[in-house]
DNA sequence: TCTGGGGTCCTAGGACCC
DNA sequence: TCTGGGGTCCTAGGACCC
């Protein structure tokens, strides 16, 4: 039996464990540039807010209805989320770190019997030591352990947890999860499933001649019909697998039109990719770098650029990346556009300690020790506190909108929460 | 004024090999 | 006159996930 854990508007809920202003309000937290809302609080979606709806569009009925507004702190998420993690290794040895909110664990070593309580076990501790609520789904497959989280999180008599034992017994749960909301099931298949063979549900999904649905899904929508009849075909991915691809872009705060600001832009992103693969310990020797216009102002020119190019040898040094991306950037400017996002993806990653040597290209890793010093230095005084000349300075203005920040509460020192103690011991 | 960022896997088709 | 069979690798595009 597997048991998938998902928290509960994570991001709304993180925001939630620091501000006491917010409990039972209505929440919305905000995507990067203050652009879309990417989570909501129950009082929120109550009141009608959909997710990804652009926030220039509800701010008036934000400003109506009290709900209350936070820029997305990953910084908090992320650190938040790993203590969920820790709490949720003392309920199994076998635990997939899925995504940010979610882990997969393995329960075969608890009796069927207990699975409940041993659920209700995890929820309550979760939310008692970390502040986040949690919704527990138990069942055969990773599949069913889905739906049968969205059953709990739907239903407030199950308290949260449900456990779905057999498929035969799941039948009525599963007419109640709609075609859409079954993982590996998205917009375009379920509008065909819809529209072709009359499947609304999971319950139909499940009896769907598979040869008829092979005609248009993939492997991988062969194995969600498998999945749902009970039949094990995702397994539990206990290691994490070394990263393919990495990259870094953002949105501008404001459109950019001149080759310098892009340039700095292009700087900075090519640093944290280099920070990140330094991080992971990979490095990587074929990068893309590119450009583009907003994607909804139809009034304005449209315009992609791709550039790419590929070091001797594979590296995650700073100096070498971002120098070869901005040379990119000279190749493939076009001037006369406004530009709203840029970046750089690396591709065909390695492990740091294999990296293939070029047999012309003398050794030398004066380089690594610098960016060594580099990370320290910025780890132990704060980001940037040394950075390469063709970064910005800070606060510039086509930096993404960040209005509503709430603090590093639990990852810097300046931003902890201050407590005020106001009774006396006599 | 204003719409995120970061990933994975699969498939078909083209270019190439013998 | 007549033109097979069996592969690999790469890429772009499309689906999916959070």
């Amino acid at each position: 039996m597997y048991a998938l854990v998902d928290c509960n508007n994570f991001y709304c809920s993180c925001e939630r464990v620091f501000d006491v202003e917010l409990r039972n309000k209505p929440i919305v937290v905000l995507s990067n540039n203050d652009g879309c809302v990417i989570s909501r609080s129950q009082e929120s979606k109550d009141l009608g807010i959909k997710m990804g709806a652009p926030y220039f569009k509800i701010q008036e009925l934000c400003e109506d209805k009290g709900i209350f507004v936070r820029s997305s702190n990953y910084t908090l998420y992320g650190d938040m989320s790993h203590r969920i993690k820790q709490v949720l290794d003392l309920f199994s040895s076998n635990i997939e770190d899925y995504s940010i909110d979610e882990s997969f664990l393995d329960l075969s070593d608890i009796p069927n019997k207990s699975l409940n309580e041993h659920g209700m076990d995890m929820k309550q501790t979760v939310y008692k030591w970390t502040g986040v609520p949690v919704s527990v789904g138990i069942a055969p497959t990773k599949t069913l352990a889905k739906v049968a989280n969205h059953y709990a999180k739907k239903n407030s008599f199950t308290g949260g947890v449900f456990v779905i034992n057999s498929v035969k017994e799941a039948e009525e749960i599963l007419k109640q999860e709609a075609i859409e909301d079954v993982w590996g099931i998205g917009r375009q298949w379920s509008e065909k499933l819809r529209w072709k063979f009359n499947v609304t549900n999971a319950y139909e999904l499940s009896q769907l001649d598979i040869l008829k649905a092979r005609s248009f899904l993939n492997k991988l929508g062969i194995h969600t019909i498998r999945e749902i009849n009970g039949q094990n075909c995702i397994e539990l991915e206990l290691e994490s697998t070394t990263a393919k691809s990495l990259m870094r872009s953002r949105s501008f705060g404001r459109g950019v039109s001149t080759k310098k600001e892009m340039k700095e832009a292009v700087a900075e992103y090519a640093t944290r990719a280099a920070e990140k693969l330094r991080q992971k310990k990979l490095v990587a020797r074929n990068f893309s770098v590119f450009m583009r216009t907003p994607k909804y102002r139809d009034d304005l020119a449209k315009k992609y650029s791709y550039g790419v190019f590929e070091l001797d040898v594979a590296t995650n040094n700073t100096l070498e990346i971002v120098s070869k991306a901005l040379e990119t950037v000279d190749k493939i400017w076009s001037s006369g556009y406004v530009y709203g996002k840029a970046g750089i993806m690396a591709t065909d990653l390695e492990e740091e300690g294999n990296v293939q040597q070029n047999l012309f290209i003398p050794l030398n890793n004066k380089n690594d020790k610098l960016m060594k010093a580099l990370d320290v230095i910025n780890n132990r005084f704060g980001k940037d506190c040394i950075k390469v000349g063709a970064m910005s300075k800070e606060n510039n203005t086509w930096h993404m909108k960040r209005r509503f920040h709430s603090n590093r509460f639990t990852t810097n020192w300046d931003q902890l929460m201050i407590v005020h103690c106001i009774s006396s011991v006599s």
